[in-house]
DNA sequence: GTAATTCTAAACCGATTGGTCAATAATAGT
DNA sequence: ACTATTATTGACCAATCGGTTTAGAATTAC
């Protein structure tokens, strides 16, 4: 008994994820939500609540999205050595995107938001904590590694790093070459 | 034949950077630099133009006093492995400061204002080009390594990208054993 | 068909945004 | 002492901020 919605919060979700993806939460205002969705001011609050609310729902999509492929590369077969390279690859090809270099939207997060906001601080945790144990799986795969595993989890925390560390270098211009140098010494580090 | 400033424009520029750092670009209003540097508006736009301009100055007042003491550690005598110990020591204390988890301003720039701003682009390709060779040089002192140009090179572009990685991990809440063990991790493979 | 319900659209809100300006206060050279 | 020059100040500006609310259009159950 109802007039049905005539959006799909799919991809309302994904033209605010963009947004605040490109310009950061504070630099994203209302007016830019609403052209980014096409929907109405009146329509995205009563759709998604407040501004923060809509920020963090499009940071869990970004987690969904984004990082579910990341670990999609990471769990696809292959030595070790396939299944990291193939991860920094998917760093470089973002950079050099067509779409315009947006970086990661986690990067973003974790500079401007986590310090001072606890729910986005709860997701960027709950999603570094599945990318650090699909690392540790793909350095014990292809049997090349059988280190201890407290080895392997400094391993793959390192890793981590590296994977936040390359997408903010990126971000900041850095050339091509650059990228590739991290990922050839990282895998050679192997 | 002028009145003379009643602030020291160094310690004006230093408060100034602090607020940038904590909150960003957009995240800082005027009305927070105000309250920071105790000056009025006025004499913040007389002294430094508009807010973009102050921030262009801060970050410059930011790579010469942090990324000083970074390539400071990268100098210091010692062994490769000392040198670049002594690196990733300061992201760890800087994390755990108590003057509050500022992280690094860096990486802030590089993902909120790096990618619409080419002047901060700018200071921050300056900044990285300054510690990469601090890096390379890091790499080929106590001659445990004498590894070739190419490869050297790649090792300080890899170091590089996890500097800035512990650090955008840190900002986002990560415990003091993940830092340890990146840094750990990260002198093994050296 | 009609009443109930739920959507969209746009006007509207006070507060805050980045930025300017004219008035005043303080110094330095003469 | 007087004048030229500069610094500081607070009032002021239009525009935009995040958020609410009201009016009207569309749809369903009956």
């Amino acid at each position: 008994m109802a007039r049905p919605r005539e959006f799909d919060p799919e991809e309302v979700l994904h033209a605010a994820m963009v947004a605040f993806w490109r310009k950061g939460y504070d630099g994203t205002s209302m007016r830019d939500l609403v052209g980014a969705t096409g929907l109405k001011k009146g329509s995205l609050y009563a759709a998604f609540g407040d501004k923060r609310s809509l920020y963090h729902a499009a940071l869990d999509h970004y987690g969904e999205r984004e990082l579910t492929a990341a670990v999609a590369a990471l769990r696809a077969p292959g030595s070790a050595g396939a299944r990291i390279g193939r991860l920094l690859d998917l760093v470089i090809d973002g950079a050099r995107g067509a779409g315009g270099r947006r970086g990661c939207f986690f990067c973003n997060a974790s500079n401007d938001q986590a310090p001072s906001d606890a729910t986005t601080k709860d997701i960027l945790s709950r999603n570094i904590e599945r990318l650090e144990s699909a690392l540790v799986a793909a350095l014990r795969a292809g049997k090349e590694h059988a280190c201890p595993t407290a080895t392997c989890r400094r391993k793959a925390r390192e890793l981590l790093a590296l994977y936040f560390g390359m997408q903010t270098v990126a971000k900041s211009g850095a050339s091509t070459d650059m990228l590739a140098d991290i990922k050839k010494s990282a895998l050679a580090a192997l």
